[in-house]
RNA sequence: GGCCCCUUGGUCAAGCGGUUAAGACACCGCCCUUUCACGGCGGUAACAGGAGUUCGAUUCUCCUAGGGGUCA
């Protein structure tokens, strides 16, 4: 893999942990000009909420030090805030939930930060994603070979353009052999725990973040036949699929209540008891879909598909259409949520996605 | 108004003189997880109040407070 371009400059966006802390380092005894950059995307004094970032800027200037390689920041606070954030609040006012996380990649991480990375003379990126690129034959973006860790799912959205100059390390690695060699180079990330949360915000008590910016408006939460069962703090603090957070206890058969339905327009959250029918869907289409390859497939063709990250694939047949694709299931799907994307794998082969816009009973 | 029944943790609900007073749902925490969720594990929490009878009362009796049938 070394004889490529020897000595050409890549621009690794390093966030303080471990995976994109072994990427830089792969890189480098590869024998690249490696500069790290360390994104400043989010302002923490808009939410009040913790403040990671200066610690994890900490850890990317110890890794930098240790592996020998210098170090920058970046600050695409606006560009987030305006690209990723606005998105982020519109979905969710119109009752839909977003994943900012997809958005963050093609209009941050590979967009952004790509520019950033050209216009200091570097010929690509990499970032410590679990995925692949297979550039043989055009460019196809693969599942990471851990199964367990793969993120393509959060790539779905990235175009051949975006995608060329751009280098996954990590993509090949499972995760303990990640942090083997992070141990061996005595990496103080070595056994940093796995960050969560949205990326570049972090942890937050969820509905206690989004009340800093959208506006409680309390309403009733009734089963589908109309019984009226309680309250809700607002319909924007849930997503379908969801029990956490009802405050609904003892009522009916004693199972758990699970979010199926809202109604914008009354203001008012339909739930049933236990893992029932009515959260089951049998196909759904989307907005617009990002084929990765370039290529509008022209007839209806079998793959696999998830719907929400970490699904296990799921069996369908897509058909595109006009804007967009419709995606039928071979098996009823649970809590499929507008607003979420809609992810094609053919193999390990990730062909693209869209966010999911009606869903079908 | 007169006879009958009910009253346990946030909610529903076991218990039937001696129990660490079940369980479920909720809630909280942890785990999982670069979205939101799902899921897994664990935890907090109760016998309406008072007086009796008993070696011993959530369980029996009688009062005082809150809900259902029948009789004028």
């Amino acid at each position: 893999m070394a004889n490529q371009t020897l000595q050409s400059r890549v621009v690794v966006g390093m966030s303080g942990g471990v995976d994109s802390a072994v990427a830089a380092y792969v890189l480098k005894e590869a024998g690249y000009d490696v500069v790290g950059v360390f994104m400043k995307n989010w302002d923490e004094t808009i939410d009040g909420g913790e403040c990671t970032a200066a610690a994890d800027f900490r850890d990317v200037q110890s890794v930098c030090d240790a592996i020998d390689i210098p170090y920058y920041t970046v600050n695409f606070q606006q560009e987030y805030y305006d690209r990723v954030f606005t998105y982020f609040l519109d979905e969710y006012k119109s009752g839909r939930t977003p994943n900012p996380d997809v958005m963050c990649n093609s209009e941050i991480k590979f967009d952004a930060f790509l520019e950033f990375a050209y216009k200091t003379g570097a010929s690509a990126i990499a970032t410590g994603h679990y995925a692949r690129l297979d550039k043989s034959d055009g460019i196809k973006l693969l599942k990471g070979k851990d199964a367990g860790k793969d993120q393509s799912y959060f790539l779905c959205m990235l175009t051949q353009n975006q995608l060329k100059d751009v280098l996954f390390p990590v993509g090949d690695m499972e995760k303990p052999e990640v942090r083997k060699i992070a141990e061996e180079l005595n990496l103080s990330v070595a056994d940093k725990k796995d960050s969560t949360g949205i990326c570049f915000i972090g942890e937050r008590k969820f509905k206690e973040f989004l009340k800093k910016f959208l506006p409680a408006i309390p309403g009733e939460i009734r089963s589908l036949d109309g019984e009226y069962i309680g309250q809700h703090d607002g319909l924007m603090y849930y997503t379908l699929g969801q029990r956490r957070g009802l405050d609904i206890g003892g009522r009916g058969t004693g199972e758990r209540w699970f979010v199926v339905e809202k109604d914008l327009k009354n203001n008012v959250l339909f739930v049933v008891q236990g893992d029932q029918s009515p959260l089951y869907s049998k196909a759904l289409t989307t907005t617009g879909f990002n084929w990765i390859s370039g290529k509008v497939p022209d007839e209806a063709f079998d793959c696999m598909a998830k719907f929400r990250y970490r699904q296990a694939d799921q069996k369908v047949r897509v058909t595109p259409q006009k804007d967009g694709i419709y995606i039928d299931f071979a098996e009823k799907q649970r809590a499929v949520t507008p607003g979420q994307y809609a992810v094609l794998y053919d193999g390990e082969v990730c062909l693209g996605g869209g966010v999911i816009d009606k869903v079908i009973k």
